[in-house]
DNA sequence: GTCCGGGCCG
DNA sequence: CGGCCCGGAC
């Protein structure tokens, strides 16, 4: 059985291979129509004539005889995708979308083949077709169809990335000693998920090392398990995560937490974006890391305040058609996305979180002490500011 | 003493 | 949007 997906994201309107997803959808879309209700089969060939990219070589040869299903679009509840409300305009025909549900969880990418249909350069930066194919863990074969956009990525990034790399493998951040990516490693998988998304409430807003304290007397107490955490008293669950900022409002949600982990996930954590998303207490930046550590699945960058501060700075990333800043993580994420190789998706975050941590610093960088300075447009200059700009009523006239 | 932070709530 | 939670870093 195959399953073919189509995930569009990209900014781009009038890029010839858009007519080449037309045409592919219109073929899937036919194959689809003809065949009333029940999963029909379908040729798709490889395009590999036509196309100069190597990439195109590490596929099957020929043609695949495939099987599809697919599902009707699901509601987009958000507009925050700019880029897919875009795409949504260009006339693409409606090719659902199919999204793993429930029941299909980790490691379902071990045997992905990635390959390139087709390329355009374009004064917007670069863009893939790509096929994406893989098994999931059901033995089914599936094949996302989905165009890549890389928008033009910053001049020297891949240089600034590396030298900050470089600075952060000798000295050591908070962030290294203990990210909650090692809570519960010994445990169980579900089990395991469960202390990671607890270790991602408690982390954010607190110093790593009271979060590990934290975490340490909860697993003394036995209270990783949302069964346990859902039996226990919400002032007993305070007093042990104590120290942590927020501690009050933390308790609160891991109770309200577990008891749906419990209700509507058999004791396991959400596996879908949204489906964190809709915990309480979970927003955009927890929601990417958990899908990142727990179920090694990457949808997004998780921006925090280290990622959006340095992304500015360095001038990586700025609100659409203008150079000003991003003014929040979530419009950082996005506009992040649009350049960054996914391969660094997940391995931003901690690097660019220590930087913060140690050179970088929200206030007064140690821009002296930093090997990129000379690439960044922000280097020395901010003597009190960062992306959001502070100072309300402050008299901040001393201080550099 | 003031500001910070992720997410929620009004 | 801005206030709120809460301890800790300036």
């Amino acid at each position: 059985m195959i399953l073919v997906n189509r995930a569009v994201s990209t900014t781009l309107d009038n890029i010839a291979w858009f007519s080449r997803i037309r045409t592919m959808n219109r073929k899937i879309h036919s194959t689809l129509s003809s065949s009333s209700s029940k999963p029909d089969s379908l040729r798709i060939q490889h395009p590999r004539s036509e196309d100069s990219n190597p990439e195109t070589a590490n596929g099957a040869s020929g043609s695949l005889e495939t099987r599809v299903y697919t599902r009707k679009k699901r509601l987009k509840q958000e507009a925050l995708e700019p880029l897919e409300k875009k795409s949504q305009l260009c006339g693409l025909p409606d090719i659902e979308e199919f999204a793993f549900k429930k029941n299909t969880r980790s490691s379902r990418r071990s045997t992905e083949t990635n390959i390139t249909v087709a390329s355009a350069k374009t004064t917007a930066g670069t863009s893939f077709l790509k096929l994406l194919c893989f098994f999931t863990h059901s033995n089914c074969l599936r094949i996302n169809l989905v165009v890549l956009n890389l928008g033009n990525p910053p001049e020297n990034w891949v240089e600034v990335l590396e030298g900050i790399r470089q600075m952060r493998s000798s000295g050591d951040a908070p962030v290294d000693s203990m990210g909650c990516d090692k809570a519960g490693s010994f445990l169980p998988p579900s089990e395991r998920r469960f202390a990671v998304l607890l270790g991602s409430l408690l982390s954010s807003q607190t110093k790593d090392q009271v979060n590990n304290a934290a975490i340490h007397r909860l697993h003394q107490k036995g209270l990783l398990t949302p069964e346990a955490i859902d039996k226990a008293d919400e002032s007993t669950i305070k007093e042990l995560i104590y120290p942590v900022g927020f501690y009050a409002r933390k308790a609160t949600y891991m109770k309200k937490i577990a008891k749906i982990c419990l209700e509507k996930y058999n004791g396991d954590i959400p596996s879908s974006l949204d489906d964190l998303l809709a915990l309480p207490g979970i927003g955009p930046k927890m929601a990417h890391l958990i899908l990142h550590i727990a179920w090694n699945d990457v949808q997004g960058i998780c921006v925090d305040t280290h990622v959006h501060r340095i992304c500015n700075r360095l001038g990586w990333v700025s609100r659409p058609a203008t150079k000003q800043k991003t003014s929040s993580p979530e419009e950082t994420r996005v506009a992040l996305q649009q350049w960054l190789p996914k391969e660094e998706w997940v391995a931003i975050n901690p690097l660019l979180v220590g930087f913060g941590q140690t050179i970088c610093t929200p206030l007064r960088p140690r821009c002296e002490a930093c090997s990129v300075a000379k690439l960044c447009p922000a280097a020395f200059k901010e003597a009190s500011s960062s992306p959001s700009s502070k100072l309300k009523k402050s008299k901040q006239s001393k201080e550099l």
